[in-house]
DNA sequence: ATCATTTAGGTCAGGATCTGTCCTCAACTT
DNA sequence: AAGTTGAGGACAGATCCTGACCTAAATGAT
């Protein structure tokens, strides 16, 4: 019955593609009878998608939201855009669903054909890293590491520690975490026999080593909570303090709740708090408010944002 | 055969969530013998897509990216992130695939359940505004438009033009372009019996009217040709010209093609020349860069440049 | 090297399902 | 009021599906 199978899907592309569809252009399209596409709406019903219909002149049938996702039947350009967009949104670290967006991101590129892998590739090629943006993660860093930890494999890979030694590590992958604007590895260290966790702008040529492994338990509640442990234990090094004048809800509208603690101090200013390890991102979040505003420390911040403003004035003539 | 249908479906699903699956697993959890799993993942193969097997113990099936792009199938989380992330593609004009990027967000959100397309809602809501980033468009207004333009559907809307008057319109949209920032809808304007084009973030509450149209032939090659050849009758408010002092290619690696030209003027300098309707969004362009420039025009640039200095300056202490 | 495990796939029989044809109804637009 | 479109029952013939049973081939562990 592939037959049968394969026409329900091409249905469902069909009703995907466009909103109406009237039964007789289904039924030419699809090579049966009228009499097989109302029997295959029927089975399309039957198997949860709701499919509206109209009668009368201009009568047609149109898939409609339902309680559950139907599958997604996706040409080319579309798979394309979804695997870009889901890299942007695993990268902008300001939605709030960077994990789920690299889980969607190695269930697609699992299937992804090559020739629109290339393209992907290719359109990743062209985006443009901002040069303040500090050192960023590769997407496909990100995949392979996401595909590990989902199929319980080991990864093997090289890592920079903070002093600059690198070494050559062999883990059991157990999760993917986005913290601030940086991603990180939570794993079992083989050689160590330890629980660890890698920041993976620091990681290079990860790579499935092949064999498999059964899940560990990690300390503490879960891998989020656990990483945030560890991160308190050594925060950004540099912890931003400044006022703001303008209203706190303002400023808070524009500030998502990670990137630092608002609180008013009367109508017109706030108190301003956020960390970071780069201090031209810090300084660009700070222009980007568009408010003016008072820098209290670091003294490291101050003196970057003096030396901007002088290349603005020299810039400015 | 709605069994055997819902069957495969249930079992692409399955290969999409986990990479391994052994044929005693996936036997169990669908509830039929093991010979019927072999002939399943025979009709898989047949329908194209590439089913893996290894033999022995440890042997198991596994989904293969082949040359056509299978029915995604994805929970709840995954179609969120989906969601998302291409409304921030659709939203940040670098990637170049902007306008696919909205022709998939309709195809999803037109079969999104409701409960996850108010999760949706929710996200963007607390997604943050720059401030300096001007007039946004609305998601839903993205979305709204497009599918007009798919289904050949009638649009009306409250159009706000440059000089601040008020009009209630109703058009046969033929489609959406992104140029520079910005998204326009190319239509045919049924009042003025003409061909217009209309900015998105000067329209208010788009809706379908109900009522279909033939397209029309629009006169020059395509929308995005039309669309063009009419922003160049109407430049931006500010084209900006400037010295960078760094290297030609190291500038051209972070600035997108669209967003102004690079001509280099000796190893240590390039010229840069770009256009926007807004002074702080073409201020922060510039900011980015991170590299030492010289403002040769507009004046407006200038000066807006020496207020930002000032503030970093007032601020900085 | 041997053994156990896992996929591959042929065959068979009974039952279920699918398809097209023909027909009648109901809903809706013009 | 008429014409168009979807809904769906009935029927017959062909097709397909499933589980059971069996043998072959590949592969990792002992």
């Amino acid at each position: 019955m592939t037959e049968t199978s394969s026409r329900l899907l091409a249905l469902l592309s069909l009703l995907q593609a466009r909103r109406d569809w009237p039964g007789t252009e289904l039924a030419e399209r699809l090579g049966v009878s009228g009499r097989t596409i109302r029997r295959d709406i029927e089975r399309l019903r039957g198997l949860g998608y709701p499919v509206e219909s109209l009668t009368g002149p201009a009568g047609c049938y149109r898939l409609r939201a339902g309680t559950a996702m139907p599958p997604l039947l996706l040409d080319d350009d579309e798979a394309i855009a979804i695997a870009v967009g889901l890299r942007t949104a695993a990268r902008t670290s300001v939605s709030g669903i960077e994990e789920t967006a690299v889980r969607a991101l190695v269930k697609l590129e699992q299937v992804l054909p090559a020739h629109l892998s290339r393209r992907v590739a290719a359109l990743g090629a062209a985006t443009i890293a901002s040069p303040v943006a500090g050192p960023t993660v590769e997407p496909r860093h990100l995949t392979v590491i996401a595909a590990a930890c989902r199929d319980s494999e080991c990864l093997r890979f090289a890592y920079r520690s903070r002093d600059g030694a690198q070494t050559q590590r062999l883990v059991e992958p157990h999760s993917l975490v986005n913290l601030g604007r940086r991603w990180y590895l939570v794993a079992w260290d083989r050689q160590r026999e330890d629980w660890r966790t890698f920041r993976l702008d620091r990681l290079e040529r990860p790579a499935g080593a092949g064999t498999r492994f059964s899940p560990r338990q990690l300390p503490g509640r879960d891998a989020a909570a656990y990483m945030a442990q560890r991160m308190a234990e050594a925060p950004n090094r540099f912890e931003a303090r400044l006022t703001l004048h303008a209203a706190a809800e303002t400023i808070a509208r524009r500030v998502p709740s990670h990137l630092g603690t608002i609180r008013p101090i009367d109508e017109q200013r706030c108190e301003y708090r956020t960390g970071d390890d780069d201090l031209g991102w810090l300084a660009l979040r700070i222009v980007m408010l568009g408010v003016d505003f008072t820098v209290h420390g670091p003294p490291e911040l101050a003196e970057h944002l003096r030396a901007l403003s002088a290349r603005l004035q020299r810039g400015a003539g």
